[in-house]
DNA sequence: TCGAATTTGTGCGTATGTATC
DNA sequence: GGATACATACGCACAAATTCG
């Protein structure tokens, strides 16, 4: 009698190898919760808890009144971030798996910028002092009609404030992107810094991308620099971190 | 009555904002399920489920007996993947912060290399047949003696068999790194891409990590190529998402 | 050293609300 | 209206581990 796994486990650890498989594929509906029971010879609260444990890893969704269905959890597309493409307008970065061929999707976005004073994480990427005046810009992008991710981005007023660049889509270098606004106003943003890490999904973050609390998101905090290395924008992005992908390409010297 | 959230939800909201506020400290216990139980007027299950949301989420873990305690969540550190120090010596690309400080961890890690053949996906990202023989090595990485990340390579075994590289931590080119490994068999690695996504950790993942299964991965696919842009490695790595940072250099060109 | 209390982790049975078919 | 199915919630029970008297 071997079996040590807790049995809630056991039948999602079941379940989602069915999937991994192809046995339920895409789309297909999980036995529902009375033909678990039967199955597994467990109780309501047992297989109610092995199906929320696939349902958190993002191998399926429920849906109300009708069962439980398999998530498409195949990559969409990826985000190309290596060298100056990183700034291009977004079109450019973006990539969709459509088969097996890469092609550009439908983009839209929606901006909204406030002022604000920078919160202390931020101050620190943008080397300024906390409580000092920020414009907080909020995009949410979608591809495809699909929500594709979520960003906000913070520049120090003091750079921008007076200029035509202050609201970052206003004005005639909207959309133009951080390195062409900026230099619009005399700074050269010379590179920039990712850094990459992931966490789950809060509730709003869900409730924008699609998804469920709790679910994957790939972070990304970017800066960017002039060229005596001074910070002069900083940005938070987060994707779903199974249906997007982030590419960097690194070429080697020598 | 128009709190419409689920009561499970609503707990562990509560927590986890006592949790980044600061009233719960790292370290600190978490109120036992008895105490839970009279202060929201829930029941077991319900309290019970609210604490595991935030051990999924990473905010907490439970010591048998004990109790539930907060989490360190705080970065550790991070791995700078820019241009050519993604392949020099694993030491100088981990940078720790100890205070403000960053430093370089003591670094150990364990490599075992196994002969099979090239799974379907690995097959594509090497460009060969589905099958075809290639050197697989999987590592496990401490810094600090704390697990940092797990990798598998693989390598067409077309390209090294018969030579001194075959086994890539064995002989006079072990822990060279992939380019100069290469270099010595004459094939010139010239650049690499990274394609990171994140996805919860599996049970065999959490143990090795020393984190909750279903905790969020960050996960690098990385392929290394020659001068005629064919692929000679590609690899997995995964890390902890909220433990560790992947860090990389956009230059701009013009 | 022993035993009782506490706490986590797991499990069962049942009930209610709501949405779909 | 009735059957089905998901989602939440309550009360209870037991094993295993720790703590403390």
């Amino acid at each position: 009698m071997g079996e040590t796994r807790p049995m809630y486990q056991r039948i999602a650890d079941d379940l989602r190898r069915r999937i991994d498989e192809g046995t339920l594929v895409v789309g297909a509906r999980i036995p529902s919760r009375a033909e678990l029971k039967r199955v597994y010879r467990a109780s309501d609260q047992t297989v109610d808890r092995a199906v929320r444990v696939l349902k958190a890893a993002g191998y399926a969704t429920g849906q109300f009144g009708r069962g439980v269905f398999v998530s498409d959890r195949a990559p969409i597309g990826a985000l190309v971030r290596s060298t100056d493409a990183a700034d291009t307008p977004l079109a450019a970065r973006v990539s969709v798996n459509d088969g097996a061929v890469a092609c550009e999707p439908d983009l839209a976005w929606e901006a909204i910028s406030t002022t604000t004073v920078a919160p202390p994480g931020i101050a620190e990427r943008l080397g300024v002092c906390q409580g000092e005046r920020v414009m907080c810009t909020q995009y949410e992008y979608l591809a495809d009609r699909n929500p594709l991710q979520l960003a906000t981005s913070w520049e120090p007023l003091a750079l921008t404030e007076g200029t035509e660049v202050t609201f970052p889509e206003r004005g005639p270098y909207a959309r133009r992107g951080v390195r062409g606004r900026f230099a619009a106003i005399g700074i050269h943003v010379a590179h920039a810094r990712e850094v990459v890490g992931s966490r789950p999904a809060t509730s709003p973050e869900a409730e924008a991308l699609g998804c469920t609390p709790g679910q994957c998101l790939t972070v990304v905090e970017r800066t960017h620099y002039d060229e005596d290395d001074r910070p002069v924008e900083t940005s938070d992005t987060v994707v779903l971190g199974d249906r997007w992908r982030l590419e960097y390409a690194i070429i080697f010297g020598g």
